[in-house]
DNA sequence: CAGTGGTCTAGACCACTGG
DNA sequence: CAGTGGTCTAGACCACTGG
């Protein structure tokens, strides 16, 4: 049995290191000067491929960057490298004024296909937890979800109200709050059970995203496909050109 | 051992693994295994922590997946773009191991229309240097591109070689660095000029991004919208939850 | 010059997966 | 069980920056 929520103790050096620096770094200005390898090493009490390894971790992540010959320094404000965040369905629809209500199609414990069982990275033998719902804005029918849970939310989701109240927050009252992800985005022809739901034309174009949603541990919570008929849906990223981005 | 004999053409052990393992992730399947990690370091004489720090670049990339206790693996197709960083259209494919090339539909200074104004923040009277071009990878037309720049742009475009080279690339060497910019992602189905110039059906699924793109100072360079048939091109983004970012 | 980050070695122990 | 990737050590040489 998968224990999602379980007291997993460990923490590698270089994540401990890694979030005492996140702490720092946000009382200091971009600019300033920070620690040196050798001095991280001797704070920590850890080889210097460690205290790298961390480093790293927030040089990718923008948070800090290295010159060779000189130090490492506070990268630029956050505003500038501000991830792109999902909002729930509901709290999109809400800051567009319309009001976000849902149609649950179904909802059942299931022996994943191979797919989800990849996605989910679920042990052999672990169900997943199905959930089909039309989304609607003032009434009108939006996108077709598909969302395969991990088993371990399946007690919380079950009970949920999911007509009324947002799956997201029905995860984070359960322990299992959603914390990044990843979409992939492409488009499609509408199929049948398109064009019943969405009352649209079979063959239409659809938006189509597919996405995996993690928590803190980067642990699989959700893997969900949404169908949007391409007159109502459109999607905004902000992105930086790659190799002209910090350093 | 490190080759020590030129400081210009000095490149990592790493780099080298790293660019090996791209050209043969090119022609495996995807879940497909990879060698172990001590199987790199016997094949490419390194220690493993150099074969790691090779693996661990492309992991990052999204190419292979590692999976504890099990093995290295081909990732998913990357006919998808993580639509985060933006890489130029000839970056990408090299990236994913194909060949790019473009052909130049048309390339003319006109005015401007409302939108093109607008989006490009363009004074009264200030003309827009229009580029329609195919994309394709190996061969095959994967997009067709419809690019608005800048007038301030336009000597080096007109005069730049872009059958074979890329547009970011002219745009940098004329003092022009694209830095960021948002993109609006959708579905439409395909006209008439998608039709012909994708060899694709009309009315057919396309995956549509209208993006621009501005300079360090936040000016707008370019407006673009590229237009992918929706079985050839996908986009990946990575979010972050909204209110459960860290920090 | 002393100090910085980049690269690299040759080991080690660990948790985990599969047969 | 043997094999995998994750983490970590205690060294090393390098190119580079600044004073």
């Amino acid at each position: 049995m998968a224990d999602l929520s379980g007291a997993e103790t460990f923490t590698p050096r270089y994540r401990e290191i890694e979030q005492a620096m996140r702490q720092r770094l946000a009382k200091l200005m971009p600019g300033a000067e920070l620690p040196s390898d050798a001095e991280l090493c001797e704070e920590f009490g850890v080889s210097r491929m460690t205290a790298r390894h961390a480093m790293n971790r927030l040089a990718g992540d923008g948070l800090v960057f290295r010159v060779r010959g000189r130090g490492t320094f506070v990268g630029d404000p956050p505003t500038h490298r501000r991830a792109n965040s999902l909002l729930s369905f509901s709290n999109e629809m809400r800051r567009q004024g319309r009001v976000p209500t849902s149609q649950v199609l179904g909802r059942a414990l299931r022996a994943p296909n191979r797919e989800e069982a990849a996605r989910l990275r679920l042990k052999k033998g672990e169900k997943v937890l199905w959930l089909k719902r039309i989304r609607l804005a003032d009434g009108e029918p939006v996108a077709l979800e598909s969302t395969r849970l991990h088993p371990a939310t399946a007690v919380a989701v079950l009970r949920g109200a999911l007509e009324r109240e947002s799956l997201h927050a029905v995860l984070v009252r359960a322990g299992f709050p959603p914390i990044s992800g990843r979409a992939t985005i492409s488009a499609e022809p509408a199929d049948a059970d398109d064009a019943r739901w969405l009352k649209m034309r079979k063959g239409g174009a659809m938006l189509v995203e597919q996405r995996v949603i993690v928590d803190h541990r980067g642990r699989p919570l959700e893997f969900t496909e949404s169908r949007y008929p391409a007159d109502r849906y459109a999607l905004d990223v902000d992105f930086v050109v790659e190799g002209q981005a910090a350093q």
